[in-house]
DNA sequence: AGAGTATTAGTGTAGACAGCATGTC
DNA sequence: CTACACTAATACTCT
């Protein structure tokens, strides 16, 4: 079918394809044609990754703007649904070239939002699917009149996690607009047909692929394939498997994406796959590398960083998410561009951005799992998704996904169970307490349910009662959220009606789980006197919105004494130590805390990394998810006119810039955050104030004599004269002495100078 | 002698959404 | 209830 056929899509789309040399469909794409995407249709498409499931997305979108809005607006619009905040962006990337015709984009994640106002305006809105269900929550208007609605890897609703999210917020837009074509992309699943049957759409299903992708198993000195036949691929002595296979995709030309088990060997992997590209790289290629690990330097004076960074130098990278997400969009970048050659990771990166390669490796097929008591075996499905990255359309001839074996039965388990296997069905995971605590609460909120009846109903529209395999299930779960909603004032029930008390709407908005405003409202009540912050940030941390930090050895005794220590700070009863399951809970979310007043207390990043065996990627979601938290118990204590919402919003201030009570004041100027702002309290510059009326020359000597950023702070704090011309760096002022960290030479943006200096003493 | 390699015991384990009001070093 | 790869320390083997 060529795109030249296609109508009732903007006027320029089909020029905008032909420019970007696409004049014909592929058949999945044709396929969804003919089940009439373009005509309002819904369509379950169940397609491999890298089959152009984009393109089908984008005509539903398109021509659903095109057809104009059921809202009473001339044009129409589409609201795109993504997992992750990192692919709305891409997303986002891709469809701004629309603009080009008349059509416009916008974001809306929890850390990005375009303005709201503006966002109502836009024709295609690419949002995270928690996003979406807050914008229901809290009534934004244009939410009524989205006439086309993409969930893009809706296969994710088999996550216990978020699943359930992504399976009600389709349900609650469903029933807000019963005209809505809805649009649903998934990787290839084993009960595509029942997802079609929940949404009422047409099924496009196929395996079809824009190239070859061939998937095979290596063993000894082979690689085989399945198409029957085998390659010699021989593993030298002393050689790991990987590094041979690596070493191979080097030969041809490509390069390799290995998926394993845990970030550490994520990164002992990077390690040893490195020695195989050093030898191999061109004097520019390192030239290159060194300057992508310039970059990876600068984004976080931690081991980790230093670890990636070198690791790049000799062309490889690992890929986790102890990384900030800088670091990953580096490593990304750089593979995408070849640059890297290979890439070891934890699945982050099969989930995430596109980041094709030549051939994929499995080489972990099992991974720990606390619950389960040891190693699982992954899923069909999430090895597929690995396997899907292998081969970038126009770029490789093919692509190749190998997993890895050390026996001849291992070989014929991994075809078995990986290679021939039909992926696992999608099934919803609604049916638990965790999950229905938040949605029902919510659902019945913002008023799609006013009775238990009701409430039913709604759930009856989801994928969970579609599959039904235990209808009764649901129902009772219900019933028992209900009952715990109730017990905790979330929602009051008055013979057969349901409704959300004050609280309950406030806890709705906020977006919190109810067990962790229950929580945060009983610490709060507990509170006498001004609580600390530490006290805040442990409060915060037992939630169940906060991932815990794993309990080392030896940690259990360490955190024990210090929750003896601090007792009195801890807002409601500490657990007794022989709750065994309880006390270790208490005590992973103290050692949380414990991090977060590290950060409070301008602790360097990297002796928190170190001290707590976390990533820098990790302090910062943390840090992160205080905050956010801290904002809720703020607006909590508020509602419930308790008086500790001053010390919440100091404690909240504090993560936030990571600094103490001091310099808070200083780390509101705009341009100044923990490290400015200590320099310049200790220069003898406490407030904003003292900013405005400070001698230049000791700014300067505190900024380290960058003229520009004292210019735009001084701006930024208020000074009408803040040109710094003239001015020079007072040097009593200068740094040594007070933080250790900044004396070893200034990175000014661009090049480095560095370790040369440190490695050759040792040589003696 | 010294580098490379086998053996052993001890250790720790993937991921990441949301509010609100503006901006790191 | 199930495993596994990594690391570091130590013993062994080849040139």
């Amino acid at each position: 079918m060529k795109t030249a056929d296609l109508s009732g899509l903007p006027p320029g789309f089909i020029e905008y394809l032909a420019a970007e040399g696409i004049e014909e469909l592929y058949p999945p794409q044709a396929a969804a044609v003919e089940a009439g995407i373009l005509d309002g249709e819904n369509v379950v498409a169940s397609v491999p990754t890298a089959s152009g499931k984009t393109l089908i997305a984008q005509l539903g979108m398109l021509s659903a703007i095109e057809r104009g809005g059921s809202g009473g607006t001339s044009t129409g619009r589409a609201l795109y649904i993504v997992p992750l905040r990192a692919l709305a962006s891409e997303k986002k990337a891709e469809f701004e070239a629309f603009e080009d015709f008349g059509v416009s984009v916008g974001v809306s994640t929890g850390n990005y939002e375009s303005d709201g106002e503006w966002l109502a305006d836009q024709d295609i809105i690419v949002a995270t699917s928690e996003k979406v269900d807050s914008l229901v929550r809290n009534g934004a208007r244009w939410i009524d009149d989205v006439d086309c609605v993409v969930a893009d890897e809706v296969h994710l609703i088999d996550d216990s996690n978020r699943g359930p999210t992504l399976e009600v917020t389709m349900a609650k837009l469903r029933q807000l607009n019963p005209n809505l074509q809805t649009v649903a992309l998934s990787a290839t699943v084993g009960n595509a047909e029942e997802m079609a049957t929940w949404l009422d759409a047409e099924l496009v299903d196929t395996t079809w692929r824009p190239i070859d992708l061939k998937k095979g198993v290596h063993f000894g000195n082979a690689l085989h394939l399945d198409d029957g036949t085998q390659r010699e691929l021989p593993v030298e002595r002393g050689q790991k498997q990987t590094a041979a296979i690596v070493r191979d995709t080097l030969d041809d030309g490509g390069s390799s994406l290995v998926f394993v088990n845990s970030r550490r060997n994520a990164e002992a992997a990077a390690r040893r796959l490195a020695d195989v590209i050093e030898p191999t790289l061109s004097p520019e290629a390192r030239e290159e590398l060194a300057t992508v690990a310039a970059e990876i330097r600068s984004v976080s004076d931690t081991e980790t960083s230093d670890d990636l960074a070198a690791c790049v130098e000799r062309g490889g990278a690992f890929h986790h998410a102890g990384l900030a997400p800088e670091h990953r969009s580096l490593v990304e970048d750089a593979f995408r561009d070849r640059l890297l050659k290979v890439v070891s990771a934890t699945p982050t990166l099969a989930a995430g951005v596109n980041t094709p390669s030549r051939r994929v490796i499995v080489r972990d097929w099992r991974r720990y799992d606390g619950t389960a008591g040891g190693m699982q075996p992954l899923d069909v499905l999430e090895v597929h998704q690995m396997m899907g990255r292998a081969g970038r359309p126009g770029r490789d001839p093919y692509g190749e996904a190998v997993l890895l074996a050390s026996s001849h039965d291992e070989l014929d388990e991994l075809f078995d169970r990986y290679v021939y296997a039909d992926p696992e069905p999608v099934r919803s995971k609604l049916a638990a307490e965790p999950a229905l605590r938040t949605h029902v609460l919510a659902t019945i909120a913002s008023g799609f349910a006013r009775t238990r009846d009701e409430l039913l109903d709604f759930l009856a529209e989801t994928l969970h009662a579609s599959q039904a395999d235990d209808p009764e299930r649901l129902e009772q779960v219900a019933d028992t959220v209900i009952e715990y909603l109730e017990r905790n004032e979330f929602v009051s029930r008055d013979g057969d009606d349901l409704d959300a008390t004050s609280l309950g709407h406030t806890v709705s908005r906020l977006y919190l789980d109810p067990m962790s405003a229950a929580e945060i409202v009983d610490g709060l009540d507990a509170a006498e006197g001004k609580p600390t912050p530490l006290g805040l940030y442990h409060l915060v941390s037992r939630t169940p919105d906060m991932y815990e930090l794993y309990l080392k050895s030896g940690d259990r005794e360490e955190y024990t004494e210090l929750a003896y220590e601090r007792e009195p700070e801890f807002l409601g009863p500490m657990p007794s130590e022989f709750e065994d399951v309880r006390f270790e809970s208490w005590l992973s979310a103290l050692k949380t805390a414990r991090m977060l007043e590290d950060w409070a207390e301008e602790v360097d990043e990297d002796r928190i990394t170190e001290r707590y065996g976390v990533g820098p990627g990790d302090v910062r979601g943390k840090v992160d998810t205080a905050e956010w938290l801290l904002n809720a118990a703020e607006q909590l204590a508020a509602d419930l006119e308790l008086d500790v919402t001053p010390a919440i919003r100091e404690a909240k201030k504090r993560v936030e810039y990571g600094v103490s009570d001091e310099l808070l004041e200083l780390a509101g100027v705009r341009g100044v955050g923990r490290k400015r702002a200590r320099r310049l309290y200790d220069a003898g510059i406490e407030t904003r104030s003292q900013l405005r009326e400070a001698d230049k020359s000791v700014v300067l000597g505190a900024l380290r004599g960058r003229e520009k950023t004292a210019e735009t702070i001084l701006e930024n704090a208020g000074r009408q004269d803040y040109s710094m011309d003239g001015v020079s760096p007072d040097g009593s002022a200068r740094p040594g002495d007070s933080s250790g960290e900044e004396s070893e030479g200034d990175r000014s943006d661009g090049e480095t100078t560095d370790d040369a200096g440190q490695a050759s003493l040792g040589e003696f």
